[in-house]
DNA sequence: AGATATCACCATCTTGATATGCCAATAGAG
DNA sequence: CTCTATTGGCATATCAAGATGGTGATATCT
């Protein structure tokens, strides 16, 4: 139902809201603990950089930030560079298909996808990362990495 | 949101179920008039002839019909031929997300999930054919094709 | 039997998403 | 300044979906 590229969007940010106090990370980093393709990777978070989403600070030490806080950001702003929300071809039905002339799926269609935008856009990054779940543990600022 | 293959099934099946009365109808001439690839069609409609939804007579005036009535269709046997349903992969959070050990996001997306999945398997293909629009036509069986 | 119209199968081409590799630009560390 | 770790951009490779073409099997018609 999402894209490659969109779910390792949605898992990198997730990993970032995740470590948000060890912020830059590099690429390579994210690539590695994700266990994602690492050039790859670093195309779609170039491309979120670009979209406003992060911001990335090149040269040793450097890595990828938020521009924005994650509350802020939605997971449709997360996916939407890597879909094709193609919401006027209608599946079903001949190519008029439309909110005036509708074939008769359409409403239950619409329906569905209304309810995927729905759920992209409404859910805040923030809200879906991961956190750590042993009870009264640490933060655990992590040991530094390699 | 569904592949182009399920796309022309559905279109294809709808138009069917629209010409009950002239079955069998040629890959051929389906095709012409979905304005579909004929030869992709082609294989789309041996499929689901091979999964038991369609029946084929081949020869001279053959063509495709129904191996079950339209009603006892769903969309879902329609599709799934054409779709991989990956429920198991979770698009946030890390592998081992699962119903036990669920990422945050889990319940929401796994009810957008859910709508899909139920909207296919619990609507009936003759449920969303196109009712011919004009008051009180006559069914006009179409003169004989080509 | 012969001609024709159809489905079935197989091989190939095209296209877009996914993935990799190379090099330039940038910035911190010594 | 030099070394090194990073992002950025471009070119290319791989892969699966989409699309096309050829040939054989089957059925109807004359």
């Amino acid at each position: 139902m999402l894209s490659r590229s969109s779910e390792y969007a949605l898992r990198a940010l997730i990993y970032l809201t995740d470590h948000q106090d060890e912020l830059p990370i590099s690429g390579q980093q994210i690539a590695e603990d994700l266990a994602i393709p690492r050039k790859y990777l670093s195309k779609i978070l170039s491309d979120l950089t670009r979209t406003g989403l992060l911001k990335a600070t090149r040269g040793k030490c450097g890595g990828f930030d938020f521009a924005k806080p994650p509350n802020k950001a939605t997971l449709l702003e997360v996916v939407s560079p890597f879909e094709r929300f193609d919401l006027r071809r209608c599946p079903f039905g001949n190519a008029q298909c439309g909110d005036d002339d509708p074939c008769l799926a359409h409403e239950g269609w619409k329906k569905v996808v209304q309810a995927e935008q729905l759920f992209l856009q409404k859910t805040a990054l923030s809200k879906i990362s991961q956190p750590k779940r042993v009870a009264g543990a640490k933060k655990g600022r992590r040991t530094k990495r390699k």
